[in-house]
Formats: C-alpha cells, structure tokens, sequence
DNA sequence: TTATCTGCAAACATTTTGCAGCGAG
DNA sequence: CTCGCTGCAAAATGTTTGCAGATAA
C-alpha cells in the first residue's frame, strides 16, 4: 500500500458532456443549472454524476469554483493556469479572468505588517460590463 | 400605509443574548455555534431565534458577515463601521480588520480597464497569526 | 474481467417558514 | 391591548452518499 492509488479518472461521455457545456458557457453556473441546461439538450445525466464530475474537474484545476451570495457552488471553465481572480457582470454573468499582481502585493505588506504567514486569499469581484451598464 | 413600517426592532433578552455573545467573541462563528454556546452557557434560545437575530443584526451592520468554504454563514461583531476586510487565522481564529485603501484603487482601476462600474466586491484573507505561526 | 462510474433515491446539513402563544411597549 | 418575537417542528435547499448494475480499459 505504497500508494494512494492513482485513482485514473476514466472518460465517460457523461463526464464529457459536463466538460463540453463548460467550456462552451462563459458565465459561472450552478452545479443544477449545468445539469438543467444538459437535460434541456437533450443529454441526459443524473445529478449525482454532475456533481461528482464538477468536483472532479475542479480537483484537477480544470474549472474554477467560487460560492455565489446564497452559498452555491459555481463552475466556470478556467482560461488560465495561473492563479488569477473574476471580475464578473451581475447582470449578464459574463465573466473576466484578471490577474491581480498588485493585489498580490498588498496582500503580502498586510500579512507581514500583522505578522501573518502563509497567508490565501478569496477575492471576486462583481459589476456589471459595459453592455450592461448602458 | 404611506409609509414602509419603519420595521421597529424589539429588545429581547435573546436578542441581546446573540448580541452579547458576539460581542465577546472574537472570531467567526456559524449560527449554529452560536446557538451552542448559548446553550452551553444555559443561555436556552431557540435556533429559529438565533438566525433570525443574527440576521437582522447583519442587516442593521452591527455584526460582520462572510461565508466559510463550505458554505455556513459566519458572523463576527464588527469593531468598524467603515468599510474593511479581515485577516484571519486559520488556526485560532484571531481576526484583524484591515483597511485597504491599496486594494480598492486596484478594484477601480480593474474595473474601470474592463469596462465594468458599480463593482462590489468580496476578499478575506486566511492565514495564520504570529503566535500559531511558531 | 474488473475497478470505476452512473443513476436513483435516501440521507444530510444548514437555513427558512408556518403557526400558536408570549411579552415589550 | 397589539403587534412583533419566540419556539417548535415541518419544509425547503443544495449537496452528498449507498448500492446495484452498466461500462471503459
């Protein structure tokens, strides 16, 4: 029992299938919206696989995940590697990765100032975009 | 009915009993946490109260609100009135309020890049303090 | 074949709500 | 006296889990 089994994530058009809706969906959305926008195509999945395969995908970086006001968990298919941020339209959801260097920075003179170490951060942003502001 | 009933709020002992315990705590507690060291202290308040307290107490901007990863609503007393974010320690849960002046010239000028306005936004920093740090 | 995945339904945890009785003003 | 507040339990949400059968490798 050396090893913590490799657990290798086998490919099932289900789990396609969330993968697919995502990479297609620019807004973030609830793990019952995405099963609700399948279902509407036609693509029948349970619920319970949706949410087994939107944790999978989060686990392995390959979706962002971040919990609306009322505490649900929203996906969005993730554009960059790196650690980035959201800048996201409350009206249209539309949403922008945007890297934040200078917040990083302000984050780092904080913690040391107070004495903090190791120190993550959870930040969104939300507005509304220019097609929506108008 | 010209007007919107100014909604008068009531002094209960367990409102006060919510209030008070906040008061002396210095970390973010779940209601449920709340509801237990009520308990704990013989302090019988039914758990409805107890969310509907802290509540009204968000509302009225006497307690701070944030969500904890997974998912509960977390209440804290607020030292502040004015508009900050929280350090917080992971460990013992010690909290610091910070002023981020820094930050919030970064916001705007992000938004302003995207082309977004009316930007709200939500950061809380998670790390650990100088005394668990050791 | 065989371990993983799926679907369904039951289980869960947190928060909200309906309603009768209590109590502050 | 009145209307808001409390308590209890039931209901609503959103998410997770147990299991038997399907399926990728």
């Amino acid at each position: 029992m050396s090893s913590t089994s490799p657990s290798k994530t086998r490919s099932t058009w289900q789990r396609q299938a969330v993968a697919d809706l995502l990479a297609r969906t620019e807004s973030f959305r609830s793990a019952q919206q995405i099963h609700a926008a399948l279902d509407a195509e036609g693509t029948r999945v349970g619920l319970a696989t949706v949410y087994r395969n939107l944790q999978s995908l989060a686990d392995a970086g390959l979706v962002d995940q971040v919990r609306s006001d009322d505490g649900e968990v929203l996906y969005r298919h993730c554009d960059d590697d790196k650690h980035h941020h959201h800048l996201v339209c409350r009206e249209c959801g539309t949403t922008v990765e945007i890297a934040g260097d200078a917040f990083e920075t302000w984050v780092n003179t904080v913690s040391t100032e107070h004495g903090f170490t190791d120190v993550s951060h959870t930040v969104e942003l939300f507005g509304l975009c220019g097609a929506c502001s108008v």
